[in-house]
DNA sequence: AAGCCGGGGGG
DNA sequence: CCCCCAGGCTT
């Protein structure tokens, strides 16, 4: 069995002081709202991707009340790109309820830290472990490799049974000093040497007591999600210009994919996109240019987009501008939340005015 | 337990 | 082309 203080962490500390990250952006200040931030944009997403949102972010939005003030549409403008939208929504919605709940700060309880939306309890454990050091275990993809290898447990992590067997094993090698470091010890030993493909097993320094390691079962451990056929699917944008080569963007509903953000009017099919045309433009439908068509791919889905653009519209009279439907001036796209492939197209197609 | 929710990087 | 990544929420 392990101790507390065993030699799973003094390892892995001894180790991250000699090759870890040390100078990461949230690191300096470490500051609750800061390790906050970072936490919620490196879930599902990497450390590279990660550091220019948060640069800009913080530089925006430097404290938990300046985000709890911004609104939707400035939060989504700032996440635009980064994906997983639901993040910033969440992100938004949890800094509120800190100035209603918590005078306008973090709370450093657990459990008022995890009934914030967006936070379950393995981004709870690295805040108060990289905010205060508390001790708390986290369990994000880079330690269920690590503990799935290191003590040879088999079975998608996935699964509640295995999630729970790796839980109590991340919580059995917790230290009682330097818990901020020994969760980046943790999270910098994932991502640079026990790597997903080709991990550096001759310089490891768990390698004497590592399961796969002695049972030469590293490349299959952690046991891979079982995959599963992904659909495809097809959809019409309408990209509609004014004279002043202005585009027509329409705010998505606030559910479903890309919630909340400004995006191109959408169609099914021809049929649907024409009644929307004939409902809400001055022009003719079938004057379009089809656009190269975009592939798109979601983590359970796939989707084709086929662009078809109008110029010199204009709206019908009884639509107007409104909440949810707006002409946008290429110079707008930046303070606004648009799909990753949206944007791209507008950039492409709507040339910068030369001044 | 399974599905939903983005985008990018790597083999 | 495939998989995965500093996951959490909903059903």
């Amino acid at each position: 069995m392990n101790t507390a203080a065993d030699d799973f962490a003094s390892r892995l500390l001894a180790w991250y002081d000699r090759a870890g990250r040390h100078d990461l952006p949230w690191m300096h200040p470490r500051t609750p709202y800061r390790v906050w931030l970072s936490e919620i944009m490196l879930q599902q997403t990497q450390v590279q991707t990660v550091m220019p949102y948060f640069e800009r972010f913080v530089a925006a939005l430097p404290t938990l009340p300046a985000l709890a003030a911004a609104s939707q549409d400035d939060v989504l403008a700032l996440w635009s790109g980064l994906g997983y939208y639901a993040r910033a929504r969440n992100l938004h919605a949890a800094a509120k309820l800190c100035v209603e709940r918590h005078d306008g700060e973090l709370p450093r309880d657990p459990d008022a830290l995890t009934a914030l939306p967006g936070i379950g309890r393995s981004t709870a454990g690295a805040i108060l472990a990289q905010a205060w050091g508390d001790r708390f275990a986290i369990l994000d993809g880079n330690v269920k490799r690590v503990l799935a290898r290191f003590h040879g447990v088999a079975g998608w992590p996935g699964t509640p049974a295995v999630e729970k067997a790796l839980w109590l094993l991340a919580e059995s090698h917790l230290p009682h000093e330097r818990l901020a470091d020994y969760t980046q010890a943790q999270m910098d030993f994932g991502a640079t040497l026990c790597t997903r493909h080709d991990p550096a097993c001759v310089i490891c320094p768990l390698q004497a007591d590592c399961v796969a390691l002695r049972d030469g079962r590293v490349a299959e451990l952690p046991t891979a999600k079982p995959s599963k056929p992904i659909p495809e699917r097809h959809a019409l944008l309408l990209l509609a210009e004014d004279a002043g080569q202005r585009v027509l963007l329409q705010k998505r509903p606030p559910t479903g994919i890309w919630a909340s953000l400004w995006s191109l009017p959408e169609a099914a099919d021809h049929e649907t996109a024409r009644a929307w045309f004939a409902s809400h433009l001055q022009g003719d439908y079938d004057h379009a240019e089809a656009l190269a068509p975009i592939a798109h791919a979601f983590t359970h889905y796939h989707v084709q987009l086929q662009p078809l653009r109008w110029r010199g519209l204009g709206l019908s009279a009884a639509v107007r501008d409104n909440d949810d439907l707006r002409w946008v001036a290429r110079d707008e796209l930046v303070s606004l939340g648009i799909p990753a492939p949206v944007r791209k197209l507008l950039l492409a197609v709507i040339p910068a005015r030369s001044s």
